[in-house]
DNA sequence: CATAAAGATTAGTCTTGCCTAAATCTTTTA
DNA sequence: TAAAAGATTTAGGCAAGACTAATCTTTATG
């Protein structure tokens, strides 16, 4: 069974890799996880080693299939985390991140297949983050960021990209979470700032805020 | 904060010294832990160091208090978890052991406060073993062996003091779980051999078996 | 009470996963 | 196109926690 230490290497490449399969620097990877860069460079050759991750020095990583098992296996058990913590202990959405973090490596998989029945199958999680399946499936949806938004477009909001406490509490209190409908009134041309109207609330975001937020448009009704 | 194997062990301690505090052996840990011995004396002086237990080389090892506190909270994580596994997902008492071993070191304290309260504030665990509270207060009860009982005796079931999945699925089987009352029909001198009525159904167990199960004698209806 | 057996510790290794300092490779810039 | 800057790896160490083999202490036994 993999360690702690390797189940989180590998989370991180997963995510840093992102859609486009991009290699993974040892930078990105060292800031990441808050670890150095020696330290990185010993892990990707053992993970290369193990056959998680195929490995060029000088040039990054990337996961390979093996290494991407298991990496959705511990997303999936975090997200599915997440959620049963806010639904069965009423946990708020600020407050799952750091909890699932550690749980996520405990769990074992009938644990988790039973949360996931127990939720019903859910098929993302309290940020609108994607729940992996059993078998390594996971959905896709083509969304933007809020901050490409333009006057007049009404978008509802899919996902938030930050797992910051504060800044997720602050999205709560304005009513800017999944699920939510905005109707974009106004953007400045020269800072990006952006005039939402929400649940017949005006509120306004700063551009590097709303570009956390991934929505998709939706018809005026 | 501890490390999982610190915890393991201070917990193995508490168990084994038992009510009389009785100083463990480092065979005992060992074989209870399944870790060779030298590991285990190395820890022993490690605890040691730290203050987590008073350890004399070839005598054994006591908690201290710091060590005490610890090993309660973890038991207190493992015990609260079961009966959470229980209620919310609908294990069964022979599952919930395993999965709770690995979930008592990654939970935190106030993840296992909600569910205390959740559950609300159960005092015992599935197999009747005792809920330390958060402040590390734990009640003790004055139970004996069903072995020890005799012929004609009415007893109720305190605890069951075997983890083992097998034991736990055949007590559930034959009705013998803590809350159940028992009838004393006969007990056979030469080997122990009891024979019981539970549930208008009669069973019979081993002294070995019925030395595992702790009751209190109840009045007769 | 002398000695053998059982129990425990010491000595010496190994693996994992982290670190700092130094060397080297790659990319950027002048 | 060469030097500087930045990124990465190599070298060398350390701590935790496990192991085996050898040695010492305690306990049991004739
Ligand atoms: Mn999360
Ligand atoms: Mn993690
Ligand atoms: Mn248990
Ligand atoms: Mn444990």
């Amino acid at each position: 069974m993999p360690t702690i230490s390797v189940e989180n290497y590998l989370k991180a490449v997963f995510h840093l890799q992102g859609e486009a399969e991009e290699r993974v620097k040892t930078k990105a990877l060292a800031e990441h996880l808050d670890i150095s860069l020696p330290s990185v460079t010993g892990m990707l050759k053992s993970l290369a080693d193990e056959g998680l991750v195929d490995y060029l020095p000088y040039r990054g990583a990337l996961l390979t299939e093996a290494g991407r098992r298991m990496a959705l296996r511990v997303i999936r058990n975090h997200r599915l985390i997440e959620v049963f913590l806010m639904k069965t202990l009423d946990y708020s959405w600020d407050e799952v991140h750091a909890e699932a973090e550690r749980l996520e490596h405990a769990v074992s998989d009938t644990l988790v297949a039973r949360i996931e029945q127990a939720l019903g199958f859910p098929k993302f999680d309290p940020h609108g983050d994607p729940i992996p399946s059993a078998d390594g499936e996971i959905s896709r949806r083509d969304v933007m960021p809020l901050s490409v938004a333009t006057a007049g477009m009404r978008v509802r909001v899919e996902r938030v990209l930050d797992q910051t406490p504060e800044v997720l509490r602050y999205l709560d209190r304005i009513g800017l979470r999944p699920g939510g409908l905005v109707y974009v009134r106004e953007v400045l041309s020269f800072d990006g700032q952006m005039f939402l109207t929400l649940n017949d609330e005006d509120v306004s975001v700063s551009e590097s805020l709303a570009a956390k937020m991934l929505v998709t448009e939706v018809e005026p009704p």
